[in-house]
DNA sequence: AAAAGAATTATACGAACGTTTGGGGTGCAC
DNA sequence: GTGCACCCCAAACGTTCGTATAATTCTTTT
C-alpha cells in the first residue's frame, strides 16, 4: 500500500446526497434548536422551518427524508399541513410532535399516514427511532417509485403505435388479433412489437408483461376496485 | 307506487350470509347491550363477547366482518389482543373504543392497523361510520385474498414437474432453456407447459405470467425488499 | 432541400411454440 | 393385478413469433 492520491474527504458540496434529511417545522425556537442539535449529533442533516408555508416555499431536495412536524403552528395547523402535502402529492413521511395533543388529533394524524405521533416531553431515542423508521419508509417508497418512473419514461419514448401494441400484447392478444384491433397488417404488428421489446429493454415476453403490470396495464380480470 | 309482493323480510335463516358481521369484545354489560342495539337497528349482525379469550374460543364465521374492541378488558388488554390477532394471522379490522385512553395507546393501536380509535362518549354515527369503513376494508381484503387462494389451489393441483415448469416459464425462459435447467427434452417441457396452461385455466401466456406474479413468483429484478 | 423518423406493408425464412399420436417406464391404491 | 397418475420422450405438423430486406408515404427537423 504505497501512498497515493485519494479523493479529498472534505468536499462538503457533494455530501448533500449522503444521509437522509430531516425537515423540522416547528415555531418554538428553542425546541427547534434542540431538535436540530439532536439530529446533528447522530449525523442527520436537519433543516428547520418556522411554518408550513416556509417549508412549501423552499424547494425540497429530492433525497430520502422525513418531516418532524409540530401540530400547533402559526397559520396552517400541522394536521392541515399533512392533508395539504397529501393533496400536493408530496409523500414525505411525517412524525408529529406536540405538547397539547388529544386522542382524536393523534388518530387523525395516524389515519393520514403519519409514522408516529409523539407528545412532549418525549425521550430523544423515541424521536430518533421514529425518524429512522420514517427515513427507511421513504427510501423504500422512493426506490419503488424510481422503478416505475424509469419504466414510464421508457414507455413514453415509444411511438403512439408502439404504445398501443404494447398494451394489447400485455393483454395477451396474438399478433393477428392486435392487427385486427388496430386495423393493421400482422407483419406491421410484429415489427412494432420488436421495437417495443428493444426500446423497453425487455429480454422476454415475461419481462414485458411484468413491466406492463408495473405500469398499471391490467392483463385480465384478476382483480378490480 | 302500487302495492306489490316483496321478498319476505323474515327469512332469518338465510340472512347469516347477508350483511357484514360486527363482533364486539366489551366487558361492560350495559355498554355491550347498547352497542348491540345500535347495530341491530341499522341491520348489522352483532355478536358480543365478554373477553378476548371468549372470542378466540368461538369459531369465527368466514364472512365480511369487523371487531369493535374495548381497550380495557379483563385478562388480555385490547391492544395485546390486537397483537395476538395479528400473530394468529387473523386479519379482521379493529375499531377501538375506550373510556380511559391516552395518546400513546391510540398511536399504538393505529400503528397496529386499527381502523379507528374512539373515546367514550362518542356519537353513534361515528362508530357506525367506522364500522362501515372497516367492513368495506374487510370486503376488499377478502376479495383480494380469495383470488390468490384460488390461484394457489390451482397451482397446487399441478404435478411437481408442472409447477417447476410454470415457475421457469414465468421467469421468461424459453422451452429449450427450461429443458436444460431441468434436464429434460424440450418436447417434454412443451407438454408440461400445455398442462400448466390448461390446469391454470390461462388463455394466454400473459395471463399465466400475471398469475405467477400474483402467486409471488418474481420474473426479473424489477424490485426487491 | 435533405435527413430523420414514424407509419405502413410485402416477401421470406428460421426459430419457437403447441398439440396430437403413440410410445416407454415407475409407483401406488383398490 | 388392474387402473391411474406421474414421469419421460419422439415424430410430425401446423401455428405463431421474430427479424431481415426492401419499399412507399408522410411529417418533422435540420
Amino acid at each position: 500500500m504505497t501512498a497515493r492520491f485519494e479523493a479529498p474527504r472534505e468536499d462538503s458540496k457533494i455530501e448533500a446526497a449522503a444521509g437522509p434529511m430531516v425537515f423540522i417545522v416547528e415555531d418554538d425556537v428553542s425546541m427547534r434548536r434542540s431538535l436540530t442539535n439532536l439530529f446533528k449529533q447522530v449525523g442527520l442533516n436537519a433543516v428547520t422551518f418556522g411554518s408550513a408555508r416556509e417549508m412549501l416555499q423552499s424547494k425540497l431536495p429530492d433525497v430520502v427524508s422525513c418531516l418532524v412536524l409540530d401540530v400547533r403552528l402559526p397559520g396552517v395547523s400541522g394536521l392541515d399541513f399533512q392533508s395539504e402535502l397529501a393533496k400536493l402529492n408530496i409523500k414525505i413521511p411525517v412524525i408529529f410532535i406536540t405538547g397539547h395533543g388529544d386522542i382524536p388529533m393523534s388518530v387523525r394524524a395516524m389515519k393520514g399516514g403519519a409514522v408516529d405521533f409523539l407528545t412532549k416531553p418525549f425521550r430523544d431515542q423515541e424521536l430518533l427511532d421514529a425518524v429512522l423508521a420514517a427515513a427507511e419508509q421513504d427510501r423504500k417508497r422512493r426506490s419503488a417509485e424510481q422503478i416505475v418512473t424509469h419504466l414510464r419514461s421508457l414507455f413514453e419514448a415509444l411511438s403512439p403505435r408502439e404504445q398501443e401494441v404494447m398494451k394489447l400484447v400485455a393483454t395477451g392478444l396474438m399478433n393477428k388479433q392486435i392487427a385486427a384491433e388496430l386495423g393493421l397488417a400482422e407483419i406491421t404488428v410484429k415489427i412494432y412489437r420488436g421495437h417495443v421489446m428493444k426500446k423497453m429493454r425487455a429480454r422476454s415476453l415475461a419481462e414485458l408483461i411484468t413491466m406492463a403490470a408495473t405500469l398499471g396495464f391490467r392483463a385480465n380480470r384478476t382483480e378490480q376496485t
